[in-house]
DNA sequence: CCTTGACCTGGAGTGCGCTCCAGATAGTTG
DNA sequence: CAACTATCTGGAGCGCACTCCAGGTCAAGG
């Protein structure tokens, strides 16, 4: 289980994997999202492929808006063990559905959007909104 | 043009109708999101009915990350007349496509969280991603 | 007249999520 | 060995969008 390949890079490869930066990648360690780095012998960092897959998915949930307070929760309750994952679930569950409301009011937006910009009707783009409402 | 109806409406009632806090609304005329503000002999605020379609515009914007320095450039525009209509239409656009990539990017953790939860199958919630992708 | 409450001003403070910095160490290259 | 580059640490700084505060004014009610 965990890191079957041996591929361990270094923290400017992490880096370019990844899309964060070393700075911040240091950030999540520090606020304990990211744990157990692994070091080589000279102290440096050296991620693995499960780290890599980590961090990808603390960005998609950064992305849509959890905050490091709550993703710190999340990563407490997956150390705990198997006996939260009905909470980590219902995190996820909760996420979603707030991920989903944040679609709705931006597709409420694209609506106001374009009703301002028929109120500048001779500079018609010609490319309306992608659904009707 | 302009305020038809002679409704003024004070801080408070103003702050209930648009949801935008005191605090907030003054900090959007010292930005300058929001201009001549008339005033009670008192010198106290008093919101017209143009004022709330104006902050409810700025509101529908900014929840969309429009930053506020965008916004005053927006207003600064307008103030400049018709002649800026194009560029402003440009900002529009502009701000909708940016709406419609953040659109397509939520989708996208979304399939994300939903794969993600599959990792937790006993507790199947029976509820899966709104749209098909 | 005195209190109360809404409002005024300029300016300071807050919370978040990074981002940057100084000073030290480690490994690589010529 | 010198120079250079990558990384290390703890801690400070930053940009954004508010949010709060102190000290003062004003109109209405008891």
């Amino acid at each position: 289980m965990g890191n079957t390949t041996n591929v361990q890079l270094t923290p400017a490869e992490m880096s370019a994997r990844t899309g964060v930066s070393i700075d911040t990648l240091r950030y999540y360690e520090r606020e304990d999202l990211l744990r157990d780095v692994s070091r080589a012998d000279s102290g440096h960092r050296r991620y693995s492929q499960d780290d890599v897959l980590w961090v990808q998915v603390l960005r998609c949930l950064r992305d849509t808006g959890m905050t490091i307070k709550d993703l710190r929760r999340y990563c407490d309750l997956g150390e705990q063990g198997s006996k939260t994952e009905l909470e980590r679930y219902a995190m996820l569950i909760e996420h979603r559905d707030l991920v989903r409301q944040q679609v709705a009011g931006l597709e409420n937006a694209l609506a106001m959007i374009d009703h301002k910009m028929t109120m500048y009707p001779q500079h018609d783009d010609s490319n309306k909104t992608t659904k009707k409402v």
